[in-house]
DNA sequence: CCAATCTCGTATGCATACGAACAATCGACC
DNA sequence: GGTCGATTGTTCGTATGCATACGAGATTGG
């Protein structure tokens, strides 16, 4: 057996995570059609930590600077968050949910919830514990 | 306990998913900076089963037609694929290695399979393996 | 106190990704 | 043999995601 025979790519970490992802992101958007996994994520961090500057919102979610700020643009457009300067830093914004921001996480919460549960839903209780462990080592 | 608080970011699936994929992706273009991971998935498909048409290959490979269009004319312009017009189908474009492209797969091969290791190595052997199992199913 | 350094937000370019719409073509059924 | 539905490739619009560069502001070391 040659070395070409033993790179399979459907058993590579890398091609799996692409696909997985992609079947998560239909889920996603059917339950949540408002808005986009990286716009629930820095909304859901929002609702965790409290107001935060645009650039530590997005390291607490992940997104570099460009990144972040494509998406708090998307949803200070669309009202569900806001941005104000920082009195005490003339660099910073803050971002913050609006009360329709607020309302919108609330009420969508459970729909998060049954995402996660849809995308799991081929595995039994105990595996899906253990591949969340498994992947957190991974981060 | 509210139903805010049993809602964590950073035990959802999806957050996972994309944290763990950004850092395999870096992994990934350390490795082989040449190239990226749709055009290596794209290419290590040819390498596979040999030329395809421009929608199949997306399909073997998960990308839908606008997606693999980009992915195969970016390898067309420098050189790792060419297209050509299916005789039998004036609808088909056929994609195939180039001898460039041949030649590329078989020297990065090695870079590749340490993209994979290095991606798993918080891992011992056996949860590798689990994991892979848990992904598979998830597709 | 001030110069080197760092941080923050912004902007641009490139590469996925998907949905939608479109023209050309093919196939199947009548 | 002609019509209708499906397929193929293309294009457009929107949304990440990273690298890079830049100006304005903050911080720290000397």
């Amino acid at each position: 057996m040659d070395a070409t025979a033993r790179y399979v790519l459907d058993e590579q970490i890398g091609y799996l995570l692409r696909r997985v992802t992609q079947r998560h992101l239909a889920i996603f958007s059917a339950h949540l059609p408002q808005v986009t996994t990286t716009q629930w994520a820095a909304m859901a961090r929002l609702m965790q930590v409290g107001p935060l500057s645009q650039n530590l919102l997005g390291r607490e979610t992940g997104m570099d600077a460009a990144t972040i700020k494509g998406v708090v643009d998307r949803l200070a457009r669309v009202g569900l968050v806001a941005t104000s300067p920082d009195p005490s830093d003339r660099r910073r914004l803050v971002v913050d949910l609006t009360a329709e921001g607020r309302a919108y996480c609330a009420q969508g919460l459970a729909a998060a919830a049954a995402v996660s549960d849809e995308t799991l839903a081929p595995l039994e209780p105990a595996e899906r514990a253990q591949l969340l462990a498994l992947l957190s080592r991974l981060v």
